[in-house]
DNA sequence: GCCGTTTTCGGCCCGACTGTTTTCAGTCG
């Protein structure tokens, strides 16, 4: 069962979608957009809250807010009902269509009653729409090109899919002459979990060699549109990339509007319009003179608006607008300030490489600590034993040795850990004796992703109350794509995790992302502190980090709400975490 | 339908490209 927040944001972008394609008034359509968006990421749970503290959510008034109470006292809003039964559901999938907006779909279903993507088809090979207003033989040839790619996944890609080949463009573009800046911007900046297209930004005086450098790179397809100021492409993988071209005096405005995100682009330029002032891709303008005011920094942008610089990380209209207008954005965790990696195997178990490469590897990144944490025996296909476990502990305390010494200049001192499995009761591997010997524990659910969700949050919570465990691993297990996150009850964990001074993890391997940036907000207002892992299992693994550290960003997280930037000794404080107590009361 | 350092009414972001048009509507980001 999702949040009841997410229920709601999905009838009301459904309430959206319908309002435009019922042609109902474009404004409204968007206000229920927005209050959809701020529901879906408000942290308390709507179904708890009455009238008033519903209207607290930005973006939801009176009316929005009794539709919600009518929601959950009825099951159904009388209001979306009665679109629905004038618009069938295919229509509003037909909108998934590229190319094929709210308006088409509305004339399609009116003239010709088509209501879903397969009826599209058949119209266009019978030649049905050739009599329709607007619909010429390029709109056939385009709408069933969007049904091929619909229908072959046309899925977003994983961040660092994406994030390789847009690299590998940029570096391409920036060799061509004339070529003055090359980045990239979009989602990709703002580290999204997923990717669905890929936005590249160019400086240049003349557009013409790059566009034509574009169009030519070995993996393009298909040219989807061609021209002088923007270029769009599908590579061979499906993939769409944007190739936008401004002049040189335009980049700060120009990264800072393709960076987005839509919601924060929306809010920046009502702030302009509100200063009497026109923001653009091509500058900041007086709206009366049409004189530029700045346009070559985004620092310079945001300054003008009465904002400091906002990090792209936070570019969603989640209140950083507000909170950079109060000057209170939070001084956000880097990746410069990871001091190590808690969560990595070695070829003990299920990772690739021994562990004096991973060490190694580690060493090379400049850690000044890090954790082993091979899977405990309970996870069985791994063959663990206690044996085999302490004798790894040994090697660890041997590289400790020789990679901690002290007075070394970037000395690196070895933690020995264990991935510990969280049973069906919330019982880990071994007795609390052994686990005793551990610097620290990871414990993660791996299996029995279906227990019901009462089950499950025992489960975790039971775990967090162990004195040995000081990190949930992969705390939803979701895997991007594939598998969807646990049905648990977060905030019961959140509290959990608090009470206990256990650490949620987030998880860098960018097919986890776990916890997910939406759930950290909400966590951290628990006071829950995070680690943010690799979870390697290959020494190339290592360099995820950069993608976790982006998703806390995300979270909002600063350095203090991370405890591997932490000192090692504020790091090992909070891993004796009930322990002490134990022992003084054993004693 | 929401919102307010011009406002409780009258706004509501802005521009590029395509296709079907004879000057612009639709879609997208």
């Amino acid at each position: 069962m999702a949040r009841s927040n997410d229920e709601v944001a999905a009838l009301f972008y459904e309430y959206a979608d319908l309002i435009s394609i019922t042609g109902g008034d474009a404004y409204k359509s968007r206000v229920y957009e927005k209050a959809a968006r701020s529901i879906g990421g408000y942290h308390a749970e709507v179904d708890k809250l009455d009238a008033k503290g519903l209207q607290e959510i930005p973006n939801v008034g009176k009316s929005i807010a009794d539709k919600v109470i009518e929601y959950f006292q009825g099951g159904s809003v009388s209001a979306v009902d009665e679109l629905r039964a004038k618009i069938p559901a295919g229509v509003r999938r037909l909108t998934a269509i590229p190319t094929l907006g709210p308006k088409k779909a509305l004339t399609l279903y009116e003239e010709l009653g088509i209501s879903s993507v397969d009826e599209l088809a058949d119209a266009i090979h019978q030649e049905r729409l050739r009599d329709l207003k607007g619909f010429g033989p390029k709109t056939e040839e385009n709408i069933l090109h969007g049904i091929a790619l619909l229908q072959s996944s046309g899925d977003r890609v994983l961040l660092d899919a994406a994030m390789d080949l847009a690299d590998d463009i940029v570096a391409a573009l920036s060799e061509v002459t004339g070529c003055r800046r090359c980045t990239y911007a979009g989602s990709l900046r703002r580290f999204r979990e997923t990717v669905g297209d890929i936005d590249v930004l160019a400086a240049a005086g003349r557009s013409g060699s790059l566009m034509d450098a574009f169009t030519r790179l070995p993996y393009v397809s298909e040219v989807i549109a061609h021209g002088e100021k923007k270029t769009s492409v599908r590579t061979t993988k499906g993939l769409a990339v944007d190739l936008r071209v401004v002049p040189p005096d335009s980049w700060g405005a120009a990264l800072q509007y393709f960076t987005g995100s839509k919601a924060h682009n929306i809010r920046t330029r009502e702030l302009a319009v509100h200063q009497g002032l026109k923001l653009s891709e091509y500058g900041l303008f007086d709206a009366e003179t049409g004189e530029k005011i700045v346009s070559e920094t985004e620092e310079d942008v945001y300054a003008r608006l009465g904002l400091p610089w906002i990090a792209p990380t936070l570019r969603e209209d989640r209140g950083e607008i507000e909170a950079g207008l109060r000057d209170e954005l939070p001084e956000l965790v880097t990746e410069q300030d990871i001091r190590g990696d808690l969560h990595t195997h070695t070829d003990l178990t299920d990772g690739l490489a021994p562990l004096p490469e991973m060490v190694a590897a580690a060493a090379e990144r400049g850690y000044a600590y890090y954790a082993v944490t091979d899977h405990g025996p309970n996870l069985y296909m791994q063959r663990m034993t206690d044996e085999r476990m302490l004798a790894q502990r040994e090697q660890v305390r041997e590289l400790d040795g020789a990679y901690g010494k002290r007075g070394r200049r970037g000395g690196m001192r070895l933690l020995h850990g264990a991935e510990l499995n969280i049973d069906p009761d919330g019982a880990v591997d071994w007795p609390q004796e052994f686990l005793a010997g551990f610097d620290l524990c990871v414990a993660s659910v791996h299996s029995h992703f279906n227990q019901g969700r009462d089950a499950l949050t025992r489960r975790i919570v039971r775990a967090c109350e162990n004195p040995y465990v000081n990190i949930i691993g992969h705390p939803t297990t979701r895997i991007l794509g594939k598998r969807p996150g646990v049905d648990a009850d977060l905030d019961a964990v959140f509290a959990a995790c608090a009470r206990t001074g256990t650490a949620l993890e987030i998880n860098a391997h960018p097919d986890r992302l776990d916890l997910r940036d939406e759930d950290i907000l909400r966590a951290k207002r628990y006071g829950v502190k995070f680690a943010i892992d690799s979870d390697a299992h290959a020494t190339l693994h290592l360099a995820n980090m950069r993608y976790g550290v982006g998703t806390a960003q995300r979270g909002w997280l600063t350095g203090d709400d991370v405890i591997n930037t932490w000192t090692e000794a504020r790091l090992r404080r909070f891993l004796r975490k009930g322990r002490s107590a134990r022992r003084s009361t054993a004693a």
